[in-house]
DNA sequence: TTGACAGGCTAACGACGTTAGCCTATGATC
DNA sequence: GATCATAGGCTAACGTCGTTAGCCTGTCAA
């Protein structure tokens, strides 16, 4: 399970993405600034550059961070027993509602892959391919797991909604595709 | 058609977010800063506080100029012979391909409806509604179609896919539940 | 003729990420 | 034991950002 090994950060650089997660999930991205996880930290600004190179960089620990929750919890759910198209849309809906903040930072605009781990990226996404049997319904699934995730967390859906039965009836959508 | 009324803008404040649109699509959300924009019209930055309260009135022009040109566009291809479900899925795929930005800009994060013109989003989004029975199943749809569209202009989809077959199992799986 | 106002302008503020350059404590090397 | 590199703090400052305060000018109605 190569792609889920602890990361190469030494004990400081943990103890500020740490704290970075902190922030993050706490106050949302406008909150998570240089000065203010430094100040958490009890250090001025620039000293976070003896540690990491600019900003990015820490915001590339979260992303990775998030990619090893996520890639552990859903091989979790899979060895799991019942229906698991269910169980993993489910993982997946509430891992995006918990860390709304993460989920976003983890998903949203484009990734830069060089400053995260190689693989770690595919490895977090390989088991909802393991749904189906076709690659490309798989992706069309995680689509489908996605746009209701972030559509849910950004409250674009109308107040009305009944989002339980939105992912349910999206669930049946998919299952007839499924291989398991 | 009260929601596609023409904006209640001047002509000054519509060449403005002309302006604002050419230079978000052009070099993206960094490159839309309240100096440049003023400098592609010949004015000062603080000038622009003239004709909008601050950055996010701009945005949220924008914003309604999006939701109007695909409530529009969906209302033609719905009014088209063919595949109603496969055609609105397509053009709702070209307008993200097309405006990756303004897309990003109407689809990302959460919404500040107080900005935008009341029930344009509603009415930009009803089109989707008809093809389903199911509100709920709608939804689903949408959030399929949403996180497609998303994930392509992210580029998060591994190189190797065959994005239009993941497109077109996607619809295979909603068409099931389809009205038309 | 006056005066409101639309719409420009300059100067400046505070917050941001970041850089340059300095200082000190620790710990290995001669 | 003296020396010296390095790790990891610090202050000062830069440029960019959105934004505000306050001023000035041209147009046009009263």
């Amino acid at each position: 399970m190569v792609s889920s090994a602890p990361e190469a950060l030494t004990a400081r650089q943990q103890q500020i993405v740490d704290v970075a997660a902190t922030i993050l999930e706490a106050e949302g991205p406008n909150g998570l600034t240089m000065r203010r996880l430094a100040s958490e930290l009890g250090i001025k600004a620039p000293s976070l550059y003896k540690h990491f190179p600019d900003k990015s960089a820490v915001e590339a620990a979260l992303i990775e961070r998030g990619f090893r929750i996520w890639g552990e919890r859903a091989r979790q759910v899979l060895a799991e027993p019942g229906d698991r198209l269910a169980n993993l849309a489910s993982a997946y809906r509430s891992i995006a509602r918990d860390r709304p903040y993460l989920y976003r930072l983890l998903t949203t605009g484009a990734l830069d892959r060089s400053r995260i781990a190689p693989g770690l990226e595919a490895w977090s996404g390989a088991p909802i391919g393991e749904l189906f049997i076709d690659g490309e319904t798989a992706r069309a699934f995680w689509a489908f797991l996605h746009g209701m995730a972030i559509l849910e967390i950004d409250r674009r859906f109308p107040p009305s909604s009944d989002l339980d039965r939105a992912w349910s009836n999206g669930l049946a959508a998919f299952r007839a595709l499924s291989s398991s």
